[in-house]
RNA sequence: GGGCCUAUAGCUCAGUUGGUUAGAGCGCACGCCUGAUAAGCGUGAGGUCACAAGUUCAACUCUUGUUAGGCCCA
């Protein structure tokens, strides 16, 4: 016996009894533990941040990554699964001051950074529990009791390695690399840098690029007069006003040619290339003069605001560079300490550095003092007061994207900075072979998107100005510069030994601010300070694949590392290109040489079902745990897995609704139909292998899942979802509504024959190996099937999870029986379409159909053409020629103005051709009617079986409906109409099946003697043991046909067999 | 301004190396089965495959251009 199966079931209860029950048999630990000594299928975790709760794109990115894992443990790889968790940086910082209520670093400095490091170590694993409990209850089989974090001291540790193999790499390295002797490619740079003057600290390049946004400025073009001549003034153009309050040079570019013109009395100096773009604001001018750039070198001018005046210095001249351009602007580019091109030109020019806004974004400089330097009110004043001066010819709103803190959302500015910086320009070749041999999923993200952005790869700025990272480990010595890199904790203790004779603490933590207080000697005497630097966390997340272990320094690490590198499989969301997947191949191109995964698929975005990004403040958020704990875990996966993972997911309850009615529920009701009747029969199991039976629809479904197994197979282990998950539906279909519907009444019919046997088996057969197919997809049903139908064998596993996921056997398919079953649906199709036509309904037997075409192949499926479409008989032709007839009939509305009066004879002509004409127009697509020429349009074509026929053609057969109704056609019609209602009667009242019942009815005579002929027929199917016709009945009339009748039911169990 | 992607039925999406009549689900209309199933099944309507040109015996598919949208960058 199988434990019996509820008709209705509660998804979600299910499968947290099958969580427990995982928990309770430890089956992830298992499933692991059977393939120590196979082969390894290493996958990589992304870490996940825990101060946010977990949303429906991570459940997406678990569904898969769950995916895979099983699939590959199922195929008989070792798959170690290793949680982690991403604990350090900024969004961690901006949670702890945002509920400090700090407002910068000043405020942090005031409250003590010891205090705020503290609150930033509590607010890490703020959610870590919400996260753990959705990562369950999707069910994914990943280690979370030993999960790595970011933050531990062997994770640092590893950061310091790599760290260090960078800054002195090993001569394998060297020579892989390609790298000279000596060259170091990590090293400290003054630069302009992307900065944020709120977080305090500078950004690499690929964290502007998360936010830049689109903007609406005022753009300027002030005067600048020369200082020599009285009237003549220098157009410039500035987006930024604000950087003219630390306007140093003017640029022009040396071999543009600029004009003199007269205006409003003064002579204005602009690029003549740009005066048709400035027009508009120009209205009338004259030209008196023209100029090559570069003998405006050197000429000087007066700063816009004494404030600015730097007297004895270069300051306030005109230079000509080659990188100014006329593209936009004036021609004439005023120059700043804010921008890279600015400070190079700088630099090259000797000019001195002048710094009106602060690193806290704060100006300072005459009336502007004290103002924020994005303040919007500070640009109108700019404005006003440069109008004041007769020094501004223009403004105008001009939009433009300008660069936000990914983080924090405060605009951004570019500011001279100190910075470490990996040279991974210096290795850009070797980042693109090895994103060469990476397979990306979708492919075009490898040359496209992600290619050539490496292309333009500029080096890695990996300092943050910060608080609660990784600190950076790195020694500069105060008095003769030199630097020291630590790689270890032991290095550290070594080199602080031998500097103060005594040892760092056991459980020295190399968090801020203890790492501080670490001063090391230099060789020359002098004392090394550490740089006061964190590392960019997102160098910590790319240096996984070994900090999870705590390489090298942990204990075991070396050889777990060198057993899980290089990784098979990482999945994450498309806006990790340049963040985790960049990070991931450059840390592991720098220290290994080559990138540290294999495949990777790269997820789209979800979105709400109106295909808006999900936020809480449009309160659109749909959280997984809600979901799952309403629909269940599995119907949640099955989203994830019926589509392309790689475009945009429009995602709402009814996306999970539609995958419970399309692939949960059926597949409930097969297993659940086949249970039942097994217990109704008491059948067992006598093995899972595919049983030899000569039925038609066994062998073809066992063929079927052979097909489905091949192209699953075939697509996961290319990665590849969606046509796996397509295929598992599309069996789903063919199972429910073909197998086990034309296969229900060798189920139920009485005799216990070999015909019954073999249906159970085959079922149970194909039920079984499903389980474990799907095992991987929908962890929860399949589990439950699998231990219920499973516990009847001999030597049944724990779980379907400890299962081989099943082995293509090439023996059990046969592609002719396929085919043979396809061009039988399209019979069935073709004939339930013309009942259809014709509004015969299916329980009205018709006396035959025809078919035409592969009448070899569908002769072997005719019967079952036959029951379905209920049918007499089931001929065959294999030509079309003799059976069918074309008519022509004219396209009144296009003809009738051409025949005017002779249309009644042309039409008369027309019907009147013969076949041949008709061929011959087929063929020839033109005919002669009357002396006119008529093409295809004008006519409208016909086919007709004949009188009572229908006629309808498919791709790989036409078929013939005979709907002649003779006397005892409509007899055996009224009786099937009879035995439905009757059956309707025994499920309304609650009969059991196996209940037999005499039945009385009141009707007329027609449908009485219709009633008497088929009487043994209603007997059987309804197990009615006496059927008599009463005068008089006290229930209400039911349609039977044309006629009505009344019928009453009553149990009679007393000839029971 | 540059790169990448996308454009197929009212909506959401499949569409194999170019090859008969371009498919599915939802929605709509009509109907059907019911001794697993109304959270079911079928039939039908609905398409100039964004537009234009080219290559080809043959283009949703390849090439080029145009338009629109999205993402990423400057």
């Amino acid at each position: 016996m199988f434990q019996d199966v509820p008709n209705k079931v509660n998804f979600p209860e299910l499968e947290e009894e099958v969580l427990q029950r995982w928990e309770d048999k430890d089956i992830f630990h298992r499933s692991i533990k059977q393939r120590e000594g196979s082969a390894d299928w290493v996958f990589y975790d992304g870490p996940p941040g825990t101060n946010g709760l977990p949303h429906v794109g991570h459940m997406m990115q678990s569904a898969l990554k769950d995916l895979f894992g099983r699939y590959k443990t199922m195929r008989g790889f070792r798959v170690l699964r290793k949680a982690g968790w991403d604990t350090h940086g900024l969004p961690v910082e901006l949670t702890a001051e945002r509920e400090l209520k700090l407002k910068s670093k000043r405020d942090i400095e005031a409250y003590g950074v010891n205090e705020y490091i503290d609150y930033c170590r509590r607010t890490v694993f703020r959610y870590k529990k919400e996260w753990e409990e959705s990562i369950r209850r999707v069910g994914r089989f990943i280690d979370l009791e030993d999960a790595y974090a970011t933050l531990t001291t062997d994770y640092i540790q590893s950061d310091w390695w790599t760290i260090k193999s960078i800054w002195a790499p090993s001569d394998e390295m060297r020579r892989i690399l390609g790298l000279n002797e000596d060259e170091k490619l990590l090293y400290k740079d003054f630069r302009i840098s992307p900065y944020c003057p709120r977080c305090g600290t500078s950004l690499s390049n690929f964290e502007v690029a998360q936010g830049y946004k689109d903007t609406v400025d005022f753009a300027l073009f002030p005067k600048f007069k020369d200082a020599d001549e009285d009237d003549l003034y220098y157009i410039a153009w500035t987006t930024t006003a604000w950087t003219l309050l630390s306007n140093v040079a003017l640029a022009v570019g040396p071999n543009i040619d600029y004009v003199f013109i007269k205006k409003n009395g003064e002579r204005w100096l602009l690029a003549e290339a740009r005066l048709e773009a400035l027009a508009e604001h120009l209205g009338d001018y004259e030209i008196i003069g023209r100029i090559k750039g570069n003998e405006l070198a050197g000429r000087r001018y007066i700063p816009l605001w004494d404030f600015l005046n730097h007297p004895g210095t270069t300051a306030h001249q005109v230079i000509a560079d080659e990188y100014v351009t006329t593209e936009d602007g004036t021609g004439i580019v005023h120059l700043a300490a804010y921008g890279e091109d600015d400070y190079r030109l700088i630099r090259a020019y000797n000019l001195p550095v002048i710094q009106n806004v602060d690193e806290h974004g704060e100006c300072h400089g005459g009336i502007f003092s004290g103002r924020y330097f994005r303040d919007p009110d500070l640009d109108v004043d700019i404005i006003k007061d440069l109008a004041a001066q007769g020094l501004l010819f223009h403004k105008e709103k001009h939009a433009h994207s300008y660069p936000f803190c990914f983080r924090c959302n405060e605009a951004l500015m570019y500011f001279l900075r100190g910075s470490w910086f990996i040279r991974t320009s210096r290795i850009k070749d070797r980042l693109l072979e090895a994103n060469l041999k990476i397979s990306w999923y979708p492919d075009h993200i490898k040359k496209g998107r992600f290619g050539n952005w490496l292309e333009n790869n500029v080096d890695w700025n990996i300092s943050r100005e910060r608080y609660w990272g990784s600190p950076l480990p790195v020694w500069t010595c105060e008095a003769c510069g030199s630097h020291k890199v630590m790689g270890s904790l032991k290095e550290l203790g070594e080199e602080y030994y031998n500097s103060h004779d005594e040892h760092l603490p056991a459980d020295f933590d190399p968090h801020k601010p203890y790492i501080d207080q670490v001063p090391l000697k230099c060789n020359c005497g002098g004392m090394m300070q550490r740089e006061n630097f964190m590392l960019d966390s997102w160098f910590n997340a790319g240096i996984m694949p070994w900090g999870q272990f705590g390489y090298p320094s942990a204990p075991g690490s070396i050889e777990i590392f060198d057993n899980q590198f290089p990784g098979d499989f990482i999945c994450e969301a498309i806006d990790q290109t340049r963040g985790w997947f960049y990070t991931m191949l450059a840390a592991a191109v720098l220290v290994k040489g080559e990138s540290s995964y294999k495949n990777v698929i790269c997820t789209e975005l979800i979105l709400d079902d109106k295909g808006q990004k999900m936020s809480k403040s449009k309160g659109n958020v749909i959280h997984p745990m809600e979901v799952m704990k309403k629909f269940g875990a599995d119907p949640f996966r099955w989203v994830f897995f019926n589509s392309n993972p790689w475009t945009v997911k429009y995602f709402s309850e009814d996306v999970i609704v539609e995958s419970l009615r399309k692939v949960i529920i059926p597949l409930w009701n097969a297993y659940s139909f086949f249970v039942t009747y097994a217990n109704v029969d008491g059948w067992k199991p006598a093995q899972d292998t595919a049983p030899k039976s000569p039925n038609l629809l066994d062998r073809w479904i066992i063929s079927e899942f052979q097909a489905l197994l091949k192209i699953v197979t075939d697509h996961l282990d290319s990665y590849d979802v969606a046509p796996a998950g397509n295929a598992v539906e599309d069996f789903i279909d063919k199972l429910t509504n073909w197998y086990i519907r034309r296969s229900r009444r060798r189920f139920w019919k009485s005799e216990n024959d070999s015909d019954k046997q073999q249906a159970y088996s085959t079922l149970y057969y194909i039920l079984l190996r499903f389980s474990r197919l799907l095992a991987p997809f929908l962890p929860f049903l399949s589990e439950h099937l699998y231990r219920n139908l499973a516990s009847a064998l001999p030597d049944s596993k724990d779980s379907v999870h400890l299962e081989d996921f099943p082995v293509s056997q090439p023996e059990l398919r046969d592609e002719a029986l396929e085919r043979l079953m396809s061009v039988t649906l399209e019979a069935v199709t073709l004939g339930r379409s013309l009942r259809n036509d014709y509004k015969i309904k299916i329980r009205q037997p018709l006396p035959e159909l025809k078919i035409i075409g592969s009448s070899e192949e569908v002769s072997e499926t005719g019967d079952i053409i036959a029951e379905e479409l209920n049918v007499k008989r089931i001929t065959f032709a294999d030509e079309e020629d003799g059976l069918i007839r074309l008519n022509l009939k004219p396209d009144f509305r296009k003809l009738g103005p051409r025949f005017g009066k002779r249309m009644k004879e042309a039409q008369q002509a027309i019907q009147s051709l013969s076949h041949d004409d008709i061929e011959r127009f087929c063929r020839d697509k033109k005919i002669t009617i009357l002396g006119e020429e008529l093409c295809e349009d004008d006519l409208l074509i016909e086919e007709s079986a004949g009188e009572g026929l229908g006629f309808k053609r498919g791709s790989n057969v036409s078929v013939i409906l005979d709907m002649n109704l003779t006397e005892k056609l409509i007899d055996e019609g009224y009786a099937r109409e009879f035995v439905n209602k009757v059956q309707n009667l025994r499920k309304d009242t609650g009969l059991n099946v196996t209940d037999r019942i005499d039945i009385s009815y009141l009707c007329d005579d027609r449908l009485a003697l219709a009633l008497q002929t088929q009487i043994d027929f209603i007997k059987r199917e309804v197990l009615g043991i006496n059927l008599e016709r009463k005068d008089n009945l006290p229930a209400t009339e039911v349609k039977i046909n044309d006629r009505k009748a009344i019928i009453i039911i009553e149990v009679n169990n007393e000839f029971r067999s």
